[in-house]
DNA sequence: GCCGAAGCTGAGCGCCCGCTTAGGGCGCCC
DNA sequence: GGGCGCCCTAAGCGGGCGCTCAGCTTCGGC
């Protein structure tokens, strides 16, 4: 852990899981380059010139560019599911956890924000095939936070009318903070998610 | 008014002001077009064979296609901000207002999707200049949201401790829906924003 | 009935895209 | 130390891109 971005949210290196050394160079290549310009607006000689290489040598590793984005999308949401996870499993009342929720899932958007970029915003750039299975793990992410709602509502802690609603809200307010936040702002990633946790309870009509 | 799409968010019909009509179907053909792919996935040849037109024809309306996302993302930034003004002077209290400040920006989000999905998330895709416009319109947006949120907390109606992040935040919350917001699913755009002025309501701690 | 302007098309230019192929360098194993 | 297999590059292919241009049709004014 040598640099802020690679403490962001407290977690392992990222990427480590991608070998060999040329492929995961490759890799982080293509999540600033599509993070920057957008996947379509991103040339194959580009991220192949950005990890040092010629253009041939991405095709080494990976058969299309789509199979990158594919990867990296892939990677990407077994991250946030497993943020989520450990948040919904920690122990405490379901306000606490809901806080934890949503302060590492922010932090991580913000944090990480090339990376989330990529994964939320270029969904739309994978085939139908691929595009499913990150759908799979969306309804995943999405399950877990209702299910904190929803036993904070049956607990009494919440005051929810629209579990489902208000779920999807939450969400939507987590993941957008991978479009807006700019490292060079004023706030951190975690006064990010200080911040997000405190509204995310009101909405929800937690006690204080 | 004749369909459920032009009577979204009560606004007059869309697009009037763009003339002659061979230009205004360009137009329109675009904004699908950008919509459903994307700016760089799309080609100017399936804008021009939307509007039933050869690929030469768009040049005849507009120089090139940036020119015909920087009209979109300006018709569609003055139109979000038209409705941020209203509804910020209209009388009433500041919950109210910021009640019908968030529900009307929410159903034009909802109600005009793939409008407000071009305007909001291709903004990387223009120049420096023009998006150096449209930011300027950005900030006068945030400060409509951010005026009444101030002037609630002045009046005591709201209980808000950092007045930039949660404007931020309700912003963010609003332009999201562009992205997960389905036509075809459950909810009505008139629901949502009903759903949606109720969270922030909680959000800036508004009395019942 | 003629003319110029406006709107549009068919053809295509030059460029750069994703991706392929032939072959070279280098380390490892026997 | 010779052969093999793994990475990588130089060169380039086929195609689709944004955009252009010469010329055709249509139509209002007189």
């Amino acid at each position: 852990m040598s640099t802020a971005e690679e403490t962001a949210g407290g977690e392992t290196e990222p990427w480590e899981e991608v070998t060999p050394d040329a492929a995961r160079r490759l890799l982080v290549a293509a999540v600033e380059a599509f993070a920057e310009r957008g996947y379509h607006a991103t040339t194959t000689r580009d991220i192949a010139g950005r990890a040092g290489m010629s253009p041939a040598a991405l095709y080494i590793h990976y058969k299309t560019k789509e199979e990158l984005l594919h990867r990296i999308s892939r990677i990407g949401h077994d991250r946030a599911l497993d943020i989520l996870r450990t948040a919904a499993r920690t122990e405490g009342s379901a306000t606490d956890r809901l806080a934890e929720a949503v302060s590492s899932f922010v932090r991580w958007h913000a944090g990480r924000r090339t990376t989330a970029r990529v994964v939320q915003y270029e969904l739309d750039a994978l085939g139908p095939d691929a595009r499913a299975e990150i759908l799979a793990l969306r309804r995943q992410v999405d399950g877990e936070v209702r299910g904190i709602i929803e036993e904070g509502v049956a607990g009494g802690e919440f005051d929810v009318i629209d579990v489902h609603g208000t779920t999807l809200a939450v969400l939507s307010l987590c993941i957008d903070v991978a479009r807006w936040f700019n490292v060079d702002g004023p706030r951190t990633p975690d006064e990010v998610g200080a911040l997000y946790a405190d509204l995310v309870l009101r909405m929800v009509g937690a006690a204080k």
